[in-house]
DNA sequence: TCTGGGGTCCTAGGACCC
DNA sequence: TCTGGGGTCCTAGGACCC
């Protein structure tokens, strides 16, 4: 039986943050648009995370690159301005393509914050899948004021190769009669999943195109680079039978990480950290109504080495003291004293959904308590900010009876 | 005032079992 | 005085993406 010739287009928002963060500015009656000039989003120099999250096109020229350190981007472009991101405003952005997307197709995936594949396979009667990406183009540019490219393909990696070819504000085709021309003239650089670590060692195989790549023997690249050496070969050659996940996901992880304002060489300073970390992360965990099986510390040195250790859990757990009790079992075991630490970081692992959890052998009345008061917390989260609660070996004594006062006044006020 | 933060997936080596 | 080998689970670290 033939397979289907699938109808694939990427929607990639053209400088996403920068162009959203000029719209919102715009709004706000300042006349200056940022796009039109040399200027990028950054982070915080003062926080140690000033780096280029996304340039105007005119910086780009300059050679400013998303990543690189704003000390380095003003080297190449000393007028750069640089503007605070801010995430809720993307967010809204975001959601507003996607609502405008979804009158094509339902059969959408949220790659990111600013790029979607659509699967319009079967949604299109008497139109040319090209005609409709020309459609999504203008329809976003006229009813929400930024530009997207769009890719027209007919798989997901040809598809994303497409709409990274000129940018801003294009529609270009990848057509498999079109990835000679197209694609394989290409640096080898260019292609999805070829990182900088991989790059190096395909020059020195002499392969610079990804055309090169391509031509490569299949199991040649399997023997040297493993499953990746079989992806870049398949990618290389336009195959990716991959699905477009159209349905809500649920994550297979949940992190949170912070470079901390100055290097921190005493464990207990590092505890705290921790303990506000697992704080976030079992908040959004329980948000999502799952359980963890896995805890992973991070920990950065100050000379920018990287470290990690993980413990499997004997049960599934979402609570906030038995996550941050095994966070603080497994920085114990890694941190050697003196050491300056630059990056706390803890993630939960291998999550369950609340039907597959593990019952608890232990679970006594001191983890059903425990289980009573992070609810309690969540909920006075959820409905008065997330600072609203926090906990006690955290803040000093006045703080502590203010906040004691507002939680009473916050359950009196819900009974 | 030099290098973010949130993810996913893969690999290699060790432990352990049969 | 013979010491294999397949399979699975776990952990640490790394590569890549936006």
């Amino acid at each position: 039986m033939e397979k289907i010739q699938r109808q694939i287009l990427h929607i990639d928002v053209n400088n996403a943050f920068l162009s959203w963060t000029a719209i919102d500015r715009l709004a706000m009656g300042e006349t200056l648009d940022i796009r039109n000039i040399e200027a990028v989003i950054g982070g915080d120099e003062t926080k140690r995370s000033g780096i280029v999250l996304a340039k105007s096109t005119k910086a780009k020229k300059k050679g400013v690159t998303t990543g690189e350190t704003l000390y380095q981007a003003r080297l190449k472009c000393p007028n750069l301005q640089v503007f605070k991101g801010d995430y809720k405003s993307y967010k809204k952005h975001s959601n507003d393509l996607y609502n405008i997307l979804s009158q094509y197709t339902d059969k959408i995936e949220r790659f990111s914050i600013d790029e979607c594949f659509l699967d319009m396979t079967g949604c299109l009667i008497g139109e040319s899948l090209l005609s409709k990406a020309y459609e999504i183009n203008k329809r976003v540019k006229e009813e929400l004021g930024f530009t997207v490219n769009v890719g027209v393909a007919h798989n997901k990696l040809l598809a994303k190769m497409a709409s990274d070819f000129t940018k801003p504000d294009k529609v270009h085709t990848l057509f498999e009669e079109e990835i000679p021309s197209k694609m394989w003239t290409l640096p080898v650089s260019e292609l999805f999943m070829l990182g900088k670590k991989t790059i190096p060692k395909l020059y020195n195989m002499g392969i610079k195109t990804i055309g090169d790549l391509a031509k490569q023997d299949k199991e040649y690249m399997v023997k040297k680079f493993g499953k990746h050496g079989l992806i870049m070969w398949e990618y290389s050659n336009g195959i990716d039978n991959s699905e477009v996940h159209y349905l809500e996901e649920k994550p297979k992880g949940i992190g949170n990480s912070v470079t901390l304002p100055t290097d921190l060489a005493e464990k207990e300073k590092i505890e705290k950290v921790l303990l506000t970390l697992v704080e976030q992360v079992t908040y959004r965990l329980r948000r999502y109504n799952m359980y963890a099986n896995v805890v992973n510390v991070q920990l950065r040195t100050k000379d920018f080495k990287d470290f990690s250790h993980q413990r499997k859990l004997s049960y599934s757990t979402a609570n906030t003291k038995e996550i941050y009790n095994t966070a603080k079992e497994l920085l114990n075991e890694m941190y050697k004293n003196g050491t300056y630490i630059r990056l706390v970081g803890v993630r939960v692992d291998n999550l369950v959904e609340e039907d597959e959890v593990q019952i608890s052998l232990f679970n006594n009345d001191t983890s059903k308590k425990q289980e009573k008061l992070d609810k309690v917390v969540d909920s006075l989260k959820q409905k008065y900010g997330y600072n609203s609660v926090t906990r006690a070996r955290k803040i000093t004594f006045r703080k502590y009876y203010k906040i004691k006062r507002c939680i009473v006044n916050c359950l009196t006020k819900n009974k």
